[in-house]
DNA sequence: TTCGTATAGGTACATCTGTACGTAATTGTA
DNA sequence: TACAATTACGTACAGATGTACCTATACGAA
């Protein structure tokens, strides 16, 4: 597993745009981005050949163009992420984590019970080993 | 509410120090990064002056010692911390963020129930307005 | 064919972060 | 009392990050 490395908070929202449109050129990927954040094309772009370089997404030609596309999914850096999040607020305890976050953020009836859902549904497949 | 920078990895992990001593010299601090991480006494002593400046940590003197203690407490900052991550990588949906949590990091059965009650628990106060 | 607009690619630069060293003063101990 | 250890405080410095400008080129429209 090649260790990369991290992702900062203006990477990852670039690489949240290419996720979302699987592949793109620059300025397509700045449109994206900028549905949600204002960010200049020339930052996005520098965001861009930075998460080539460290690994994270990869390019190819089409005529004069670049296409960036991923080359690292989304879950595998959620998942990376969010465990080292864990990690180091809640010493790697997950209930911990989950019971600030269902604690902190009010939650609707159907939220509460989407989650019950998943509960019971996980239970039936405890791995008991 | 002070708008205060944030607090990078490393300043947390002494912050989160200084939670757990409730007051403390820089020694002191030091050896209970120590307990969990190798870090340098002069490397603990920057990140105490930086978060003092940044506004998380306040001192007093004690004789010729410095007191460091905490300004803002923890819960303040995980919940910053949690609300952002969330943002930033469910667009604020908590609900996506424990999904992935309970799937991800396998549970046990006890966490499992653990959980099922503090739903259940949540239920029964939800403020239905 | 000429001109505006994307695009690529290079470069810049202040600030933040991780990680420490050096020096001076103080204090407990041999 | 002299020395070792502790502490405070100033300073350092490379690499990461946020944010962007500049220049040259290619492409489509007029």
């Amino acid at each position: 597993m090649a260790k990369r490395p991290e992702l900062s908070k203006g990477e990852l929202t670039v690489a949240r745009a290419v996720w979302r449109l699987e592949a793109g050129t620059v300025g397509a990927i700045h449109q994206e981005v900028s549905r949600s954040s204002e960010m200049d094309y020339s930052t996005v772009q520098t965001y861009l050949r930075r998460l080539e370089t460290k690994g994270y997404l990869r390019t190819r030609r089409d005529g004069r163009n670049k296409i960036y596309s991923a080359k690292v999914g989304a879950g595998q850096v959620i998942r990376h992420t969010v465990r080292d999040l864990v990690q180091r607020l809640f010493d790697g305890e997950v209930v911990a984590m989950v019971n600030h976050l269902v604690r902190d953020h009010k939650l609707n009836r159907t939220e509460i019970q989407q989650l019950q859902e998943l509960l019971t549904e996980l239970e039936g497949k405890v791995d008991e080993s």
